[in-house]
DNA sequence: TTTGGTGCAAAGGCTTTGCAGAAAG
DNA sequence: CTTTCTGCAAAGCCTTTGCACCAAA
């Protein structure tokens, strides 16, 4: 694969944060470095990029896409209100597999685990509109 | 709410299956009871009963929408190469949400467990496909 | 009768694809 | 040079919405 202006641009986009882009957000920062890239460009790159496990798309809820320059097994949090992703650094319980294995007939090859909430800004916000109300 | 009779056939069809379906496959199965059912109030009806409660969408990845009968909170398996999601009667692991809240600034309110795997069919195919070339 | 629900078709997002020109190796 | 990648625009899903008609209660 080669190393291209804007496959640079994504993934060093993705290196630098840790909410768990939609593609949309990747867009405008990797715009913002080179103003000429089109959107089919980053889709086509974070898919190629996914398939090289160079990043990883992340099964979670809530509709769109998002990516993942971090490749390991690793459990992260949805805001419901906002949609915000964070990684949630929680030791990988092997024993969820384990307990898992015996109750179904599929061949089981990974798991994720996803907490849903509300981020501290959104919390605030609702009990803020509460209060006063 | 009222209780129509695509209400009611919707409700029926998720409560016969436990795949967790997509909307399109609600959509067909509906149809075989009422043929001139729309694709729109399928779409409506299941976003309503979803706000009040009787079934819950399905917050796992994949793409498109999945709904679910069983209101309650339980994990699922999804196959990654033919989609099919299975409940997972695991006891539900609260271990998990205690170990998780003092990892994070969000509070939480839920968390979903997926496991991700191949079903015994496609598990299958895959053998098969591998030994015979 | 009254209100909410339905079907249809059109519109909306997000994502993918075809193609000619550009650029990495 | 060759091969892959890019930008653009068009097309493709899946989902939502506007509207006039229909049917529960």
């Amino acid at each position: 694969m080669r190393i291209t202006r804007q496959r640079q641009a994504i993934l060093d986009v993705l290196h630098e944060t840790r909410n768990h882009p939609t593609v949309d957000w990747i867009f405008e920062q990797v715009r913002g470095r080179l103003p000429q890239v089109s959107l089919a460009t980053v889709y086509r790159n974070l898919h190629q990029l996914t398939a090289a496990g160079m990043i990883q798309e992340l099964s979670v809820g809530g509709g769109v896409c998002r990516f993942d320059a971090d490749t390991s097994v690793h459990y992260h949090v949805r805001c419901l209100k906002c949609g915000r992703i964070d990684d949630l650094d929680l030791p990988t319980e092997e024993a969820l597999m384990e307990a898992a294995h015996p109750r179904t007939p599929f061949r089981l090859l990974s798991h994720h685990v996803e907490f849903l909430g509300l981020c501290p800004k959104c919390d605030e916000a609702g009990h803020a509109r509460t209060e006063r109300k």
